[in-house]
DNA sequence: GACGACATACCTACCGGTCGGTATGGTCGC
DNA sequence: GCGACCATACCGACCGGTAGGTATGTCGTC
């Protein structure tokens, strides 16, 4: 996913802009916050980047691989069962609430839900941020389709997409209420329909 | 909800308003677009409102007026069982996805992931319209789970929060696709679950 | 004639983006 | 080894458009 490994900088600023747009959004962020996050200067900013929107495009990949790398590594991946991993990712997501808020929501879902009339680019590499980490999910699903004989007529790819879903709405839960209650209780629902959905032995 | 039956010209605005913020979300929303949108200008805007944070907090009072105004005349309230009433609901909300994209989402969940950081009054004005329509869906909820006896354990007011969440959480997903298509999805899935939680005798 | 409902012109802070400049460090000829 | 040369990284003052907000005027109505 990461074409050189960057400099030390543009990433600095990259870290710095996922801070800021999730806890302002994208179009109230200022150059200057990033900057200020950074620790840098504008003149360094333009030497990176070419503009705003180029920052956002980078952030976006930047997220991309970020968050890729966190779930590579999670636990649950070495469950043997599609059902436990699947079931294991949730209780994953469910876990990261506990941080602050800022700090576990979503940049591209954030991101998307300002730009997706106004900056096709930014909204396409959001959309891909979002579609490919549910795509990661399919394989899971389909097996424990499979394996478990799932109830009702749906697509695995409908599934993944759904839990996506669920997982953003529970950010704006979060958002709206200003604290993860209502997200994770969102969250164990989702559970629930996936236990039913693939009834266990 | 709404105090006097204010006046036409400031009614246009906030109508505008919610148009051009569901739009462009609303950091990126000038005064002026929604002037422009209202047929109106700025003098007339700066005589109805006195800054652009109070317009947005007429328009969340506004958008929930709205919204309340139509779910109340929704066929599907007229329904006897809640259970029927409960899916009612969801068909109704899988039904208004057939629109324009700017026309279906939701004016609250938009703006609460931008402002909840930076706008106490606000996010708590956006979390009061989602949080209240969800209340309303209680009422069903827990009658259906008395009449059904619903599986598992949870609350009425988590499900109905959980049912905003997918909602919100489908529309995020429209807008990274660009179309309605895996939000309907998401929201069949929502009805899967509703159907599981109270299975039918 | 006072007031509410608008329009027009204007002010000004802010912010995206530019530009001239400096520091650092690497490379090459000698 | 050393100085000439140059590229990269970074700084910070500045510019110019933009957009929130204001001041003032006009017209109709009670």
């Amino acid at each position: 996913m990461d074409g050189e490994p960057q400099h030390l900088s543009k990433t600095r600023i990259l870290d710095a802009a996922l801070s800021v747009i999730r806890a302002k959004g994208y179009s109230a962020t200022r150059i200057e916050d990033v900057c200020a996050a950074a620790g840098l200067t504008k003149g360094s900013f333009f030497h990176h980047f070419e503009s705003k929107e180029d920052m956002a495009m980078a952030a976006a990949r930047h997220w991309t691989a970020v968050t890729e790398a966190a779930f590579a590594e999670a636990p649950y991946r070495r469950l043997e069962d599609p059902r436990d991993r699947l079931l294991g990712y949730v209780d994953f997501r469910k876990q990261i609430l506990a941080g602050a808020l800022p700090e576990f929501t979503c940049l591209a879902g954030t991101m998307v839900q300002e730009v997706y009339e106004t900056h096709p680019q930014l909204r396409e590499a959001c959309a891909a941020c979002i579609l490919g980490h549910a795509a990661t999910l399919e394989a899971d699903i389909a097996a424990a389709k499979r394996r478990y004989g799932a109830r009702g007529s749906w697509t695995p790819e409908s599934l993944a997409l759904h839990i996506q879903g669920v997982l953003q709405g529970a950010f704006i839960l979060a958002k709206a209420k200003h604290g993860p209650a209502a997200a994770v209780a969102s969250i164990e629902h989702l559970r629930r329909y996936l236990e039913m959905l693939f009834p266990a032995p």
